[in-house]
RNA sequence: GGGCCGGUAGCUCAGUCGGUAGAGCACGGCACUUUUAAUGCUGGGGUCGCGGGUUCAAAUCCCGCCCGGCUCACCA
């Protein structure tokens, strides 16, 4: 059967593709292809002449005639098929109609080719979905960011290795939640939507509730919840899910990004730094299979045990063991010669803390605990008991990224007081009174700690942006006169 | 928000000094029954991000805008 196609764009061609295969008897959207076999499964289990059925995206068709060979892809691998027209049903209609990027059902044979191929010959084949836009080409792939990010469908089909990454990241979170599991840790959820936001310092996302009139904040963290459990009686408690921060962002920041929270009753920090140097180490082993990560002109060296220094050390190394000592004004100027801009009305705490962030955390490149921070940094950590300026604190960096905070947990609700109206006169945020009415009925003395969920899929996978490890990255929503997609009208609206 | 860089066919990219818009992949047609970036011949496909300006003439030069990337600022 002949089946020429007129010579116009290729949308146009696809659409009457359609048509025709509609007519020779194949709707061009097929129902439900039950009982196949995932490629991945077909390649492991190969057996010469084995019956099987499969299903997936044709990816290439290589028509050399009377024979075709094609290359299937399914969520799990790719796998060659064989048409000939002496043994494929409908061969013509195949042969002419199908394009690259259509999903198809195969039932057919394994055989290995001449080439050594391990293929699967086709004896009948069906259409699931007809593909109106062509793939992107099949040798470069997918460059163009904006399109990748915005269209990740796209990407996932074009760029194996990018389906690869989010597989780590499924799995990254996976494991987690059995490490915990196994631990006696339980999974709660608390509010996303919150009155006041708290248990961060970030501008939120703010919403109103129609039902009830009053304004409602996306959360910025659980913390403040979560704590209430402590006191209700969760030991063990974890959760895994969405934080939203009104922030730029940038290569290590999405405005929605997921954390990990952990608490646990009767520790504390300590007992924090083992748990999470035990979480990442068995995750890293599980999803990269080793504890040497990242790229490899960035490989970093997950190797317990890590390194563990305060605070002041780090400052006295690079700012000078007089660093303490100096009177404000020296110091400004010491700052200054080190490279950096201070502004006159910081404190000494911000100016060090600059020194800090600046110069400091982004070398840290193996795990590294940081401990005894400020306190003025931390308000909702128990200070140390053998100095009240310092807060019994460890922020995790690996690769110059903070990574985890963990804290012994402030309990003492008249100490928390004090501290959040401290901040609060500085920032202009209110108190939290129901948080602190808990903490008025006791919380156990704890160890809680918080782990960004996208930097550490970032250090487990090498990935260099955020964005790369974030299936729909925040991106500008598009505008009429914008470029990229916006020019692919829909093929079918002319219809 | 500031600075720098970019946007040309569905995708990957060329486009010289301002002078008729190009290639590969993808798509149509022809040939080929073991190819795998198949191959050979051949054909169609463009709002050069959007708008304005300069010019006999603009993808190209100028201005404004949109979108993206890098970076700075912001960011417990």
């Amino acid at each position: 059967m002949a089946v020429p196609c007129p010579d116009s764009g290729d949308g146009e061609q696809r659409l009457v593709k359609l048509q025709r295969l509609a007519a020779a008897g194949f709707p061009p959207f097929g129902q439900a292809f039950p009982n196949t076999r995932l490629l991945a499964d077909l390649r492991k289990d190969f057996k010469e002449s084995l019956a099987v059925r499969t299903a997936g995206r044709l990816m290439t068709i290589r028509d050399m005639g009377k024979s075709i060979f094609a290359d299937l892809r399914d969520g799990s691998d790719r796998f060659q098929l064989y048409a000939g027209k002496s043994h494929t049903a409908e061969f013509d209609t195949f042969k002419h109609l199908l394009d690259a990027g259509d999903l198809i059902g195969v039932e057919g044979e394994l055989f290995t080719t001449r080439m050594g191929e391990p293929t699967i010959r086709i004896l009948k084949w069906t259409l699931l979905a007809k593909a109106l836009r062509p793939l992107p080409e099949k040798w470069h792939g997918l460059k163009d960011v904006e399109i990748r990010y915005r269209q990740r469908y796209l990407d996932l089909i074009a760029n194996p290795n990018v389906r690869r990454l989010f597989d780590q990241r499924a799995q990254a979170v996976r494991e987690i939640r059995e490490f915990l599991w196994a631990k006696g840790f339980r999974e709660v959820e608390t509010p996303m939507m919150q009155p006041q936001p708290g248990g961060a310092a970030a501008r939120p996302f703010k919403t109103h509730y129609t039902a009830l009139n009053t304004d409602m904040f996306l959360r910025i963290a659980p913390e403040l919840y979560l704590k209430r459990l402590l006191v209700g009686g969760f030991d063990k408690l974890f959760e895994l899910n969405r934080n939203f921060r009104n922030e730029g962002l940038s290569k290590t920041h999405n405005p929605e990004f997921t954390m990990l929270e952990i608490y646990q009753a009767w520790s504390d920090r300590q007992g924090m730094q083992a748990l999470v140097q035990e979480l990442i180490t068995t995750v890293a082993q599980k999803v990269v299979g080793s504890l040497q990560v990242g790229r490899d002109e960035n490989r970093i060296d997950l190797a317990p045990p890590w390194r563990e220094v305060t605070y002041r050390d780090l400052i006295l190394e690079k700012a000078g063991a007089d660093w303490y000592d100096l009177a404000p004004a020296a110091a400004r100027a010491h700052a200054i010669s080190l490279g950096l801009a201070i502004d006159p009305a910081w404190s000494m705490t911000q100016v060090t803390h600059e020194i800090y962030e600046k110069l400091i955390e982004r070398t840290l490149k193996n795990p590294t605990f940081v401990t005894r921070l400020p306190r003025e940094l931390v308000p909702l950590a128990k200070v140390c008991a053998d100095d009240d300026h310092v807060v019994d604190v460890f922020e995790l960096v690996i690769d110059g990224k903070e990574i985890a905070p963990g804290y012994s947990e402030l309990n003492d609700p008249r100490e928390q007081r004090k501290r959040l109206e401290t901040q609060s006169g500085a920032e202009a945020q209110k108190v939290d009174e129901e948080f602190l009415l808990a903490l008025e009925h006791g919380m156990p003395p704890a160890g809680g700690m918080g782990i960004g969920i996208d930097r550490l899929v970032m250090i487990l996978t090498g990935a260099e942006a955020i964005r790369d490890v974030i299936l729909f990255p925040q991106l500008r929503p598009k505008s009429d006169q914008s470029s990229g997609t916006s020019n692919q009208s829909s093929v079918i609206s002319d219809q």
